[in-house]
DNA sequence: GCCAACGTTGGC
DNA sequence: GCCAACGTTGGC
């Protein structure tokens, strides 16, 4: 099982439209690099949900539910489906992740612009260690 | 709202 | 296949 971060703008698709959707297609995602991390989900692995925009933070937490597939709209694209699964609270705010070393390699603090990715395993230890109701 | 970074497109 | 122009994203 393997963690992912799925970035959203808030204002197009939020934490809290998942959480009233329970599921959803996640599309949209059509950046090369991006489409590569989406087609190696699998049904089960988690997923951070992030805000960008607004306060960019980790708010979320989801499931993959189904295996990842071509979007039929736009043929660079490729879709899952991902399930609400919990809030994170307090939220994880970028400022926070940015400031600790350990992170300082991460794709989230050095490529801001790519949407979907994989989540280094310090990472999951410090949520781990500070979320443990998570159960990651 | 601005703008830097960077990905994509299209003309050659 | 290169690269300039352009568009988009995301952080501030």
């Amino acid at each position: 099982m393997r963690y992912f971060l799925l970035k959203t703008d808030p204002s197009q698709y939020s934490v809290s439209d998942l959480q009233r959707d329970h599921r959803t297609v996640w599309d949209g995602v059509a950046n090369a690099q991006a489409v590569g991390f989406i087609r190696r989900m699998k049904p089960g692995d988690g997923a951070f949900l992030y805000h960008s925009g607004g306060e960019p933070a980790i708010l979320g937490l989801a499931r993959i539910v189904s295996e990842p597939r071509p979007d039929p709209r736009h043929p660079k694209s490729w879709v899952v489906d991902v399930e609400f699964q919990r809030l994170v609270e307090p939220p994880v705010t970028l400022p926070e992740i940015k400031g600790d070393s350990r992170f300082r390699g991460w794709a989230l603090v050095r490529q801001p612009r790519l949407s979907t990715m994989d989540v280094p395993e310090e990472f999951l230890d410090w949520m781990r260690q500070h979320y443990p109701s998570l159960q990651l």
